[in-house]
DNA sequence: GAATCTACGCGTCACGGGAC
DNA sequence: GTCCCGTGACGCGTAGATTC
């Protein structure tokens, strides 16, 4: 049900160049708007720094709102990516036990 | 047709890591 | 140190499928 265990652990990177998925336990939340620091060297209002606060709040999310949807983007294609490459693999392990099967056919002595 | 389940996408928060 | 980016985790809303 929950989305985020579908990916449990790590999509482990086998073929080298994949990237890597991991999880993290939650954690106690904090607000994430708490200002860091002040414009260096500006004598502001306490409006002003409210402000400027906000604004830089707006960015951030606006910012990481993309971030986080390119990042889906990417790991569905990621994901396309592996199935794709699973089916492929899939059909090359079939034909070759099939040739495996062909060959012990003919290499078995006859018995009769 | 209403209730419930399931899958998906989105926005947000928290965190780690790289760049400066 | 601080800033910024990428991403896991969480909660929420919604559409479609399933059950009654």
């Amino acid at each position: 049900m929950n989305r985020t265990q579908e990916l449990s652990g790590q999509l482990s990177a086998a073929t080298g160049d994949m990237p890597t998925y991991q999880i993290r336990a939650p954690t106690a939340a904090l607000p994430q708007g708490v200002v860091m620091a002040a414009s260096p060297g500006s004598l502001h209002s306490s409006q002003q720094l409210a402000e400027e606060a906000t604004r830089k709040r707006e960015l951030r999310l606006m910012k990481n709102r993309e971030a986080a949807k390119e990042c889906r983007r990417r790991k569905k294609e990621y994901v396309k990516c592996l199935e794709s490459r699973v089916a492929v693999l899939e059909v090359q392990n079939k034909k070759l036990i099939e040739e495996l099967e062909t060959l012990k056919d003919i290499c078995s002595p006859k018995t009769d």
